[in-house]
DNA sequence: TCGCACATGTAACGCGTTACATGATTAC
DNA sequence: GTAATCATGTAACGCGTTACATGTGCGA
């Protein structure tokens, strides 16, 4: 597997949270790392297979979940290293590609209408965002185990970071509507 | 080109602020949108020729250049209109790949002190960044065309974004050193 | 004369998304 | 019955990065 891979590490560190199937660790992504970290269903899979052969991670099979095939992935010595050795290293920029701020960096070519039903947009779904992660806040408080700190830090970022986006629309929503 | 690809986007967004060459696009996009919008070289090149191939774009030979080789791209008609469709368009979420994020939220499986240091380093970026968007701002408010409102509103989310950022991390950073 | 900024590109590689394909169980 | 959720995966496609290759002009 490529080193530049960085699917293997969300995988090894799912992992290293307990044993988990392909799906369960697609939930895990989708309820807790998405608005920072996302992976979609045909890089999951594969990379779990590539895991099991660079004996990263191990995989049994799980008949006792009502005859449905779960196959469980465990992750290895090795793949506990090799997940260490990269939580190690300085953590690279991070990438970004906000498709909303780019329209609006071009938004001389269209009608100020149009921007501002876009900034509405995108505060309504920040506020639903917002929501979204008090919820998940209330549930986190009610864990004690050693993560903890570590995703309360995560959310937090999360909250505070989609707040400084709320305030922001809204003060350049009421900027563009007196520009009309 | 497929419709997927929105390097085109970005490329005939610039061109429709002034006739340019590839390498005035990789400057400009370092210098304004590199934040919530990055490319590589290896990308602006290949896209730029198909844009001309695809009638979005002409290309021109500037020898005037001091005898240096510059090909100045003039947006078409044909390329403002797909712009302003693509603009007009509801846009597709933010996708973010935040390895500094990623790692704290594993940060379990390493020692607190380095944990610290991240942070630390995070810290000191983020204070860098502030700097240089403010000496942006400084030279934007100088500018008085008509793309102003909409370069001054995604600076502003720029800077308040990372102010965000930093009273995060320095407030997580203190939490830490708490738990030692 | 040495290095940096200007200026153009190509090649290799594989990452990552999207769409497809399949099928069981559960709740309404 | 039928839709949603659980559960597994593959195939196609091309996007996007990284590294390479080449050369000029300018300032220290």
């Amino acid at each position: 597997m490529s080193d530049r891979s960085r699917t293997k590490y969300i995988i090894l560190g799912m992992l290293s949270i307990e044993p988990s199937s392909a799906y369960d660790i697609m939930q895990k992504i989708k309820s807790s790392t998405n608005y920072f970290w996302s992976e979609s269903e045909g890089q999951i899979y594969p990379t779990l297979a590539k895991c099991v052969r660079d004996e990263l991670a191990t995989c049994v099979k799980d008949s006792q979940n009502n005859g449905r095939l779960k196959k469980i992935y465990t992750i290895t010595t090795k793949g506990r290293e090799l997940l260490i050795e990269w939580l190690e290293k300085s953590p690279q920029d991070a990438s970004v590609r906000n498709e909303f701020l780019l329209k609006l960096f071009f938004a001389r070519n269209i009608s100020t209408d149009t921007t501002i039903l876009h900034l509405e947009n995108f505060i309504n779904k920040r506020q639903e965002e917002l929501q979204s992660f008090k919820n998940i806040n209330k549930e986190l408080l009610l864990n004690h185990d050693l993560h903890k700190p570590f995703w309360l830090a995560t959310l937090k970022y999360g909250i505070e970071n989609t707040k400084s986006e709320l305030e922001w629309a809204k003060s350049t929503l009421k900027s563009f509507k007196l520009l009309k």
